[in-house]
RNA sequence: GCGGACGUGGCUCAGUUGGUAGAGCACCACCUUGCCAAGGUGGGGGUCGCGGGUUCGAAUCCCGUCGUCCGCUCCA
């Protein structure tokens, strides 16, 4: 179903959702950014998925930590070495490969060189997949951006952007305990940007080579690690669904073992029907057992040990990690929450209108304050409702137009109330509330406005 | 990275055999209307992705480049 893909990122576009970067150049390959609208969506992601992982529980705490790391820490974790490959491709059937893998090629030890390696492909190897011998030369491969510490570029200063927030995490993890005073089982939660030199970003928000993460790292004790695990999986699958993402739209899909990253002894990816790919990942859920920890305490020399007074055991715990990219999330939301559907007219004939069904907690407005008519009396007194509601709730006022096409302009936005002043009001101090979804309509009191809003609103 | 298609106002598109850009919608103002995209009048906005070339003259031909989409590849 691409045209769904098609409609919503033209309304994206045109609404002030997401635009591409640098646009005015021309555009920066996988580059977006988040309009006025699509701030308040993303932000009120992030803070329902904080509000749920950090704010509702009792056994997380959350943490902002660099995105430029030490470049050591990129070593213990493995990513230098995972994510540095020199790889060659097949000219004849473009498969590629590690070119120090491929049988009779012998390669210097392979560092983290900027370098592109120098590999002796001289040998001419056979391609493993169709018996070719031709070759393109070995290049690094690396996934991570790199950059320069320090106002000249010199190798020795060289550091990385982080791929994953996760790291900031495990590096502090001793840091976090003992300032919380959190005992084991608990999580550490991080919202932020990663970094990640994707071959093929693509496919809108979906894969971008800037990103955000909302990640947690729950610490258990070995041993406890499996039914945390399945208890996370259940508790994020709800999460979605919970926002409104349809339960039919979502899988679970297990990882095979050759699939697993470096660190992971079993991971659960939680898929969304994209309407571009069968099913795509929203979230992993990853058991990555003792060996950040593990490893950071051996590139370090810190001890990274957690000290259970209880059992007056001392260990390194196992890890947790319910993974969601913040910008996969604004489109699925966006793609399961857009649709199109006939309303009655004022004509008679009956319209379409598209409507951003968005669970109110996501919705960038929460209110539309709209005069019947830009009359002259009816402006003021709908300025002073403005004024009243704004103080709670993200709010929007608008006079241009007729009321109906008003009412278009803010089902397209996602929001879920408009509030209407009309002449009626002057008088009998009452005003319409109008919901998106049903397009029903309520009379009340101004004064029980706020407590009626708080109702239907998180 | 490879192959293919494409790139005209905010959106969707039209631009005949090359002669210095149009439409609908949207947007803004005023009038009208007064509860679900009505109507009227007026208005802002594009040098045709960017750079170069051919030509008296290019949105329209050629080259390059950037970007988008599809397929392959890749995808910790």
């Amino acid at each position: 179903m691409p045209d769904l893909m098609d409609a919503v990122t033209s309304l994206a576009k045109r609404r002030g959702f997401v635009f591409p970067s640098s646009e005015i150049y021309g555009g920066l390959r996988s580059s977006w950014d988040y309009g006025p609208l699509g701030v308040e969506l993303k932000n009120n992601v992030k803070r329902a998925w904080w509000r749920r992982v950090v704010q509702l529980r009792d056994d997380v705490v959350g943490l902002d930590a660099a995105v430029i790391m030490s470049p050591k820490v990129w070593e213990a974790s493995g990513h230098l070495e995972v994510f540095t490959d020199p790889l060659v491709e097949c000219r004849n059937c473009h498969q590629r490969f590690r070119a120090d893998h491929l049988p009779g090629v012998h390669a210097p030890q392979s560092g983290h060189e900027e370098d592109d390696t120098t590999i002796d492909m001289a040998t001419r190897p056979t391609c493993p997949s169709c018996g070719h011998h031709d070759f393109t030369d070995a290049r690094n491969f690396n996934l991570m951006f790199k950059t320069h510490m320090g106002p000249v570029a010199d190798e020795a200063d060289a550091v990385y952007l982080r791929p994953e927030t996760a790291q900031g995490t495990f590096v502090d993890f001793v840091a976090v305990q003992q300032s919380s005073r959190k005992k084991i089982p608990f999580g550490i939660a991080q919202i932020g940007k990663s970094f990640r030199n994707e071959i093929t970003p693509g496919n809108f928000i979906y894969r971008m080579r800037e990103f955000e993460q909302m990640e947690l790292e729950f610490f258990v004790k070995p041993g406890t690690d499996e039914a945390w695990h399945d208890r996370w999986i259940e508790e994020r699958m709800r999460w979605w669904t919970d926002l409104g993402i349809r339960a039919d739209h979502l899988r679970l899909r297990e990882h095979g073992e050759e699939e697993l990253s470096h660190y992971s002894k079993r991971t659960v990816d939680i898929e969304y029907a994209f309407p571009f790919t069968d099913w795509g990942e929203l979230e992993g859920i990853a058991n990555r057992t003792d060996f950040d920890l593990k490893r950071h305490q051996e590139y370090s020399g810190q001890d990274t040990t957690y000290f259970d007074p209880d059992t007056e055991e001392r260990y390194h715990p196992y890890v947790i990690e319910p993974a969601a990219g913040a910008d996969r999330a604004v489109l699925a939301f966006l793609l399961d929450a857009y649709r199109e559907e006939e309303a009655p007219a004022a004509s008679g004939k009956t319209e379409r209108r598209t409507v951003l069904g968005l669970h109110p907690e996501l919705a960038p407005v929460k209110v539309a304050v709209l005069p019947l008519s830009r009359n002259e009396r009816l402006v003021p007194a709908a300025r002073d409702v403005f004024d009243l509601v704004k103080v709670r709730w993200m709010c929007d006022y608008d006079d241009a137009g007729s009321i109906g096409r008003r009412y278009r302009r803010q089902d397209e936005a996602g929001t879920p109330l408009c509030v209407t002043v009309d002449f009626d009001s002057l008088d009998d101090r009452q005003v319409t509330v109008r919901d998106r979804d049903t397009m029903g309509q309520d009379r009340l009191p101004m004064d029980k406005l706020t407590d009626y809003l708080q109702e239907r609103l998180p």
